[in-house]
DNA sequence: ATGAAAGCGCTAACAT
DNA sequence: ATGTTAGCGCTTTCAT
């Protein structure tokens, strides 16, 4: 049998009030009784029920994480940098990979609304805004558009396209081309391409959706290459790029003489162990940072902006 | 207001027990009343409040999941097959960086107990055995000696190790060294360097915490190469692995021809973008099916191993 | 400085 | 087939 509340205070010789206050230190407590109860909660190793806690209003301190999984090394340190500042904040993290299945995330928006979360922040998109609009705890997003009132935080893609491309073009490029995840429903992941065209207009974009598998990846990627040409690649995430540099080496081409390739991301993975590759790099840190301190914001209904945005920086490689 | 099951209950004209019947598809219900029922949760936008039902001794279905990290791309698509899995069986995750901070670990493992969760899967250990037991919940450890009773899947560390050690012999190596990371208290992971050991005996075996900065890990490398003049290399772990390939590349030597590489994970990360890295494969979505299973089995109070070691492979690259 | 009583939202006997 | 009552473990008025 487990200890509860009222075993200790029968213990102490108290009633459950007073141990309700030591354990919350709060109110008039004499030494003696702080003394007495402290005891008898160590003698039957008692531990609080935080559900129980929760039930009177209380906040769970519970926030749900929502991306599209954790395997992906940006989620992954993306998640860690989370997990981080939460706990310094006192909350801990539910971990929900939605998987690009609707029918998952959906699932998870409800439970984490059922475990009375305190918030919620997502960085994936399956679902339409009047799923994000039923849920009760506040929600911030990382990198998507999820519905007009719920505040964006991102790098700046925008920025980081035009960076990616005076890069190139700095290196003498020509013929530049663009390899992007496919442009899901309303993530502003879009801009980077579009930053990219800001500068060097008319650049082609080859789409390639991100749930491909790596080989079918390697060949659309072999036929965008054959067919453009191109002696210069920018891709919109490192992996994508990582792939792009195995096949150009692969054809008996050499990056960067004859294609000189730039990613996006800057996980401290890809720069550690490959740092041959030039790339855009988020400021992975501080947009968990950013992440917690606006999600608080909400929780303590204070005013948020709607959007974030954080500098990107240049990470020179051997790729360019 | 958030409606609760009381104004259900009221608005559908009925009971709240028959409310939690219909919510719970319990007893008997007429199809008449459970139309109501439903139309007046509709009605209200009702949702359960799974805490309040966790507190009459049902169970939370919350699984803690503890690991030094998440940004560890081992860790990180451990982690993501263990969500997969428990999502399927109902449960969810709450993810826990225990960070080699034994009072971060410590604070967590109390924290989930205080929220009653159902159950630990843990591949940290910064604790002694008196911490472990303190839980009330299950625990199952992945590759740690947690505590006697604490059962433990791993994948076959000592195959694994004389697996390479084999790899290395038939392809000619006669002065290898083996690179690990710090024997942590209790860890089968030493079972690596004597499996390795077992089939080469009196390799030296070159310790190199695993906390250390990638520049910090790079500089003992570079001494241990020099000092030991080997011809081939074990590194406990594909990262460890890439940066002696770094390194040895740098140093104008040539892998596979002046020195054989082998390293130990062999997650999708490294075999996708790092194909060149021979390895030894652990089976990560096969131990994370097994971690839930048995942790499953301990919550129904159902009899389990002590020990749960799945067999490794050898993933062939280019740098043997 | 401490206690008694009521109640958080839900479910589980035990009726009827 | 449905309702009444009590209670999960804790906190919160309101007393004293």
């Amino acid at each position: 049998m487990v200890a509860k509340l009222t075993d200790v205070a029968k213990r102490a010789g108290v009633s459950p009030t007073t141990v309700s206050r030591v354990i919350n230190r709060k109110g008039y407590l004499s030494e003696k009784t702080i003394h007495k109860v402290e005891e008898a909660m160590q003698e039957l190793g008692y531990k609080p029920n935080n559900l129980a806690r929760s039930l009177q209003g209380k906040s769970s301190r519970f926030i749900g994480l929502i991306f599209p999984n954790v395997s992906n090394i940006f989620y992954a340190e993306l998640i860690n940098s989370l997990e981080i500042r939460l706990f310094e904040q006192g909350y801990k993290a539910i971990l929900c990979n939605s998987e690009k299945n609707p029918s998952k995330e959906r699932e998870y928006l409800q439970m984490l609304d059922a475990n009375q979360v305190d918030g919620i922040i997502s960085g994936s998109h399956n679902l339409g805004i009047e799923d994000y609009r039923k849920v009760d705890a506040p929600i911030i997003s990382f990198d998507r558009n999820l519905a007009p009132d719920i505040p964006i935080v991102s790098s700046d893609n925008f920025e980081g396209g035009r960076l990616a491309a005076k890069t190139l073009r700095h290196a003498g490029v020509k013929h530049p081309i663009i390899i992007s995840g496919r442009d899901d429903s309303g993530s502003p992941t879009k801009r980077r391409g579009e930053g990219f065209r800001d500068v060097l207009p008319e650049t082609k974009i080859i789409h390639i959706p991100g749930d491909y598998s790596p080989i079918r990846k390697k060949m659309e990627l072999q036929m965008a290459l054959r067919k453009e040409k191109p002696d210069g690649l920018f891709a919109s995430d490192d992996t994508t790029a990582l792939l792009a540099m195995q096949i150009i080496d692969q054809a008996g081409f050499t990056v960067p003489d004859d294609i000189k390739i730039i990613g996006y991301d800057g996980t401290a993975m890809v720069t550690t162990y490959f740092p041959r590759l030039t790339t855009i790099q988020q400021p992975i840190a501080e947009i968990a940072q950013v992440l917690v301190e606006v999600l608080l914001k909400k929780i303590n209904h204070e005013p948020v902006d709607a959007e974030y945005i954080l500098p990107v920086s240049l990470l020179p490689g051997k790729s360019i």
